[in-house]
DNA sequence: AAAATGTGATTAACGTGTTAACGGAAATGG
DNA sequence: CCATTTCCGTTAACACGTTAATCACATTTT
């Protein structure tokens, strides 16, 4: 039986797929998020507008097609995770002078607050995350994940 | 204004979002997507049913417990797949004998053909990327997701 | 200036992510 | 046995992923 599936892999002529990239980006992104699952809940955030809520303090005023590429969030997700934040009291949204069709984003005091907050609960986490999986494999892993993102924008297309 | 902007970045206490893990990863999806997108969308599927097909044709005959962990995909939105699979007769359900609950997963003949054609493309894809980026660089990220991802399953909760 | 083209953001439609709840069928244990 | 618990799978509800279409405003072209 087990030799039955092991033929019929081969036969297909392809890479076990558990062993696949794009599987283990999605289980690496779980585990990432297993830690964080809590915290989040706690603050009742999903992880995109905690995402666009961190980019939005860091980076200040901007506008939602700058936040889209920072996030990695596309744009009518932003737009929608917007809405809701902006319901919530979360960020603020000012038409630009010159092109009305921008807006610029910002965070209020109280997501400043709640930032505060979760900077604890960030430090724990990752002290966690480093006791199970070295500080330099972590780096080393970065590396190769920023490297690999880069491989399209090296291209002539 | 960029040094306003990295002043804040200070103040919170946080790691640059953007070199962040789980950005990074989905970066790095996104890549890896960009590759398949007009080969999937060709053949009318999502890179999820693609990866139920493929887990599906090497594995044999499976249940749905053991699909939605091979694959990385909840059970709700494995359901929800195998529905239209089924409805366009992409796979089979065989109801256990000894265990009702249970139904065995496999694929048909109409799928085989399809994974056949796509084979080739994904060898394609495969060198492709690897034009960009080593194999020794594939290995060792991989290496390094399959050794992150096992950190949970290390730990005595 | 009017027409054509381009751009920032939103809406629409459908599929998946995510959590909780539910239904039916085993297994367990009084 | 019957009640309880556990387990497999589905449904429900809401948020995001994804692509295409749309809207409003800017820019360019003639």
């Amino acid at each position: 039986m087990a030799q039955e599936q092991a033929k019929k892999s081969e036969d297909l002529g392809l890479v076990p797929v558990g062993k696949t990239l794009p599987i283990l980006l999605v289980r690496a992104r779980d585990v990432l998020l297993s830690y964080w699952r809590d915290v989040l809940a706690e603050m009742n955030f999903t992880e995109q507008q905690w995402r666009v809520l961190r980019v939005t303090a860091e980076l200040g005023p901007l506008d939602i097609s700058r936040l889209s590429s920072e996030t990695a969030l596309h744009m009518p997700s932003v737009t929608r995770i917007l809405q809701t934040l902006d319901k919530r009291g979360y960020i603020t949204r000012r038409r630009d002078e010159a092109d009305s069709r921008r807006s610029w984003i910002d965070v209020t005091d109280k997501t400043r607050e709640k930032m505060a907050e979760a900077g604890k609960h960030s430090d724990a986490i990752y002290g966690e995350i480093l006791a199970s999986f070295d500080e330099s494999k972590m780096d080393e892993l970065i590396r190769l994940l920023n490297e690999f993102t880069d491989i399209r924008e090296k291209q002539s297309d």
